[in-house]
DNA sequence: GATGATATAGGACAGATGTCCTAGGGCGCG
DNA sequence: CGCGCCCTAGGACATCTGTCCTATATCATC
């Protein structure tokens, strides 16, 4: 199967978020995958939908990740936790070049681009699970989908803060806040003498 | 003086704001003005000097912000809701373009721009500020730096994330949030009796 | 009114960009 | 072998970019 396709999607996936989706060319792709530049109109009639491919391939890596934090956690608190500490996996990336998925959502947003729709799915792919965790911990439809952008939102401000500051450390301090709060969300509905 | 330059700065700050830099040509920028793109040399040499104006347009406007809230609210945790209320001033141009400060650092960083260190001190002038209210309010340097941090972080996120739910009433919630974490800052140097 | 500095318009310039076309290589199938 | 199909390379193309030059207009000063 064409695994040129899959090549040039993986590349312009890692060039949009480390440069840009404006900033990176056809040239910048194609040197990256090692083929011609002319070559792409076989795979990808525009840039546009080289976008649309790596937005499915977030989609898709966004999935594949939720449902090993399903099988990984045993409580929701726990899932909710590995939501968290992508931060710090991620960590040297996030300081150099922020959050992949809000610096898209950002970028297409200024440039009133088509896609913009389909990139803030990917946000509420991250809102809609982590409502479900919070759901099952027992707080009620409104309070968890409340806590779930709270946490996004804290997540993309650290991302945003860590990048501005160049400063790794700063991401760790946040993350044992973030694991903190979502705690006592779950404390409420925990037995006290426990 | 010079009011044309003064307009080229206004209109280019703007521009940058709500399209990008990279995305906002010299073009975009003589059309808002209502000037000819040749006559640009005669005021900026190069699109990075336009820039360097922009951005000392901003720390001017940052610093006459600041000098206001310190007129304005009577103790530190009136003056940290002040910072923490402009999300509610601008919450319309923040739903649609996200925050100035943060995704004009955000793109310079990944342009690797000549000016990303000038333009991540407009974070470090209001994380300055903050820190210097939570040290009046009692706490010492590193707590404070850490409070002022978290605060900037906060409000970081809630711009990323109204602009990606677009979603103006988001805003409003996590401001109150913010206001209860700097309020429960200061209540532990007040007396608990009051 | 003449002079000179400053501001402006218009366009030239090379390079880059996204898009598209054409010619040929490689390979399976009849 | 010969045909047809997918893939590739290379380059044409119009357009836009930032930069720069030159000729003209404006205006204060003498």
């Amino acid at each position: 199967m064409s695994s040129t396709r899959e090549k040039i999607a993986q590349a312009a996936d890692t060039l949009f978020y480390e440069q840009g989706f404006e900033a990176t060319s056809f040239a910048d792709i194609a040197g990256a995958v090692g083929i011609s530049r002319g070559n792409f109109y076989h795979h990808f009639k525009t840039k546009d939908e080289i976008l649309d491919a790596v937005i499915d391939r977030r989609i898709a890596k966004t999935k594949g990740m939720m449902e090993t934090w399903d099988a990984q956690g045993q409580t929701p608190l726990d899932r909710i936790g590995c939501f968290i500490r992508i931060l710090i996996r991620n960590r040297a990336k996030i300081t150099q070049f922020g959050c992949p998925v809000g610096s898209l959502v950002s970028e297409l947003g200024k440039l009133n681009h088509v896609s913009q729709s389909r990139a803030n799915a990917l946000f509420s792919m991250f809102g809609d699970w982590l409502a479900e965790q919070f759901q099952e911990m027992g707080c009620d439809a409104p309070t968890a989908l409340r806590h779930a952008r709270h946490l996004l939102a804290r997540s993309q401000g650290v991302a945003t803060l860590s990048q501005a500051l160049q400063d790794d450390e700063f991401i760790d301090g946040e993350v044992v806040l973030m694991l903190d709060y979502a705690a006592a969300a779950a404390s409420e509905f925990t037995q006290e003498g426990n």
